[in-house]
DNA sequence: TATGAATGAGTTTTCATTCAT
DNA sequence: TATGAATGAAAACTCATTCAT
């Protein structure tokens, strides 16, 4: 059944999988119509549920075919990973952030069905995403250099306290430039470097007179 | 039109609230159905639709009174801000959280609609977001003590940072309470305030050996 | 939801309910097509669904309606029972027959859906066909004069013949008539009676020589 | 067109027919798939209607095949006939019994789509019927002793008599083992024989006091 | 003003049939 | 000939909105 789809011309297979992917992302799962992305895409309405079966399946085809994409791009970048711990965030942070930029239809497929699971899906994605964090996160957050920490600092808080910070700043970059353009991001990503190290050299040394 | 529904008995008009703002705040925009509220609070549909016009105006009225109850919770406690900036933010994130604690369904409702906006409402949604944050926002971090700064540190960032630290630990604290009764949080406050005070502790002086 | 339905005017409701029970009648409840049914009755889709909920409680409420209908003209009759087995048994063959021309399509949404069971309608069907059989098969069949009977026959097993019998004639009969207008078998309804009297006389007395 | 499918290797034609047989016998007509039909014949959706042209004339193909196995059992046992007429009758009831536990399939299919014709096929069907009918029940009843007959009865309506009572026990048994495995009913043919016997006795002589 | 029955375009899904390969 | 992907009308059912009462 989904042998069908792969086998299409990947013209034809990029089609479909860019209009659904783009009506998931952008209205959610219950809103999205089938009818209107047929419609999109130009194939019958007995096409897509000949590929996919029904709604539920094609979303899910969908959703790991997003993750997939994401998180070979991970890959490709994993052996670029610093061993500073503040080296190790703020690449990660970055990488999450271009990532996003490359591929926005994707990662807010992914995201957004995560953060408002419909409830139709939520014990099947809530299994991919646990598969996901347990291959990813530990090998993220390997081999890490906490040798500069001062005595008494808990390096798990450490951690906790710049992924929060990190995730939050990348959350208002995202809603910043959620209605202009791509390009315009990537122009300006010196002057995001630079408030991230900037932020960084804080969380380091404190912003208190010592 | 809408003044019908204000000159409406107190107790009629919080029936018709409390409902419609509990459907809207569980099922979100789209999928909420005024059917089934209508039936919950007892009234007819020409009633609903007579005092709000149509389904998009409904919600848009409840997220205005929404947003208007928790900035009051707001301006109550406003008096109280320490004026010390790690303790003003603090003191602001756990406003925050009780706030959320007292008014859940209200708080959801606009939490959910402005993160997750459905596409029908996001212009106007947009605009009410802007407006109050431009009028709560400079208000509420005015007056601020900024003398105990490290030399070369700009109190705006440091500010930023805090603030978007902050936002980001309360919204782990409602992911890991959001199946949970509002009572255990309350009884883990304690733990929660240890937790804070680690973390601003670290912010003030670094993570680093100096 | 189906005292909406009932509330309607009766001259609403008749139109409804004859047109689904048409449509069931003649096409069985698989095949059957709300669209079908709300285009010939005049009414919205919405209606229908309104009145009834879905097309399977459509279809129940029409097979009690169907059921109590055909089961009054039963009651009506009943005390012109005649006590003679016989005659019990051909009064009670001709009295179906009668109620089967007088309400032709009700009789044939009821017999068609028991002798032909939807799955999907399996439970309920046989539970109300058993809650009518043992309602009215005991009283047809009571008060009966077997004392002209033969010693060694089993009234039991005569009963039997004699119901298996009419019965399969009274289905040749409807298969004669089905094509043809009402009105020519009431007129032929005492050549029906005099056919009705050779076979009786048969079954009395033997067709062997003694 | 139909020449196609005759020219296909034996085994492929047989399978063909027994699947789509299968189908249409325990599913009836319209509710049968052509495409589980091909899924389990192991053969393309173009194929079957390249035979066939289309859904009604498969069956139509599919009804004649039946009808000439069925018929031609008849045929192939129409020597052992006895002539006097109640064994005749006994005879014919018990042939049938048996060529449906033979082929239930091939007679479930003929039986089901007459009793129960789909609207689509009426003519059609009604056509063939009466063609069989024509040719086979002149045939079946031909050179019957009626010697042992009272006077005064009409050979004619005895047969009748006896055929209508004989196809309604048949179908009283069909019903009672529907749903049972063809064993255990031949196992219970001796009780069966018994039970024809009894009512053949009454049939004869009569039930009444001479 | 208030009611709630009525509307009909919308939803997901199925399936006999066609036709390019 | 044979294939099976593609088609699209039709199915059951929903729901925001309207309007006669």
């Amino acid at each position: 059944m989904r042998d069908v789809f792969e086998g299409l011309p990947e013209e034809k297979k990029q089609r479909i999988i860019n209009v659904c992917v783009e009506e998931f992302a952008l209205k959610g799962y219950e809103i999205s119509s089938t009818n209107s992305m047929v419609k999109k895409a130009g194939i019958s309405k007995g096409a897509l549920f000949s590929y996919f079966g029904n709604k539920k399946s094609l979303f899910l085809y969908l959703f790991d075919f997003s993750l997939e994409r994401l998180m070979n791009s991970f890959d490709e970048a994993k052996d670029e990973a610093p061993s500073d711990l503040f080296e190790r965030c703020v690449w990660y942070s970055l990488l999450k952030m271009k990532i996003y930029l490359k591929e926005p239809l994707l990662s807010r497929l992914v995201v957004s069905s995560v953060t408002n699971m419909p409830r139709e899906l939520e014990k099947e994605l809530q299994e991919k995403i646990e598969r996901v964090q347990g291959k990813y996160i530990p090998q993220l957050f390997d081999g890490l250099n906490t040798s500069n920490f001062k005595e008494g600092v808990d390096p798990q808080k450490v951690l906790e306290l710049i992924t929060i910070f990190l995730d939050g700043l990348f959350d208002k970059y995202l809603k910043t430039y959620k209605h202009r353009p791509v390009e315009e991001i990537f122009n300006n990503m010196e002057e995001v470097m630079k408030e991230y190290n900037e932020y960084i050299e804080m969380l380091k040394n404190g912003v208190y007179k010592s």
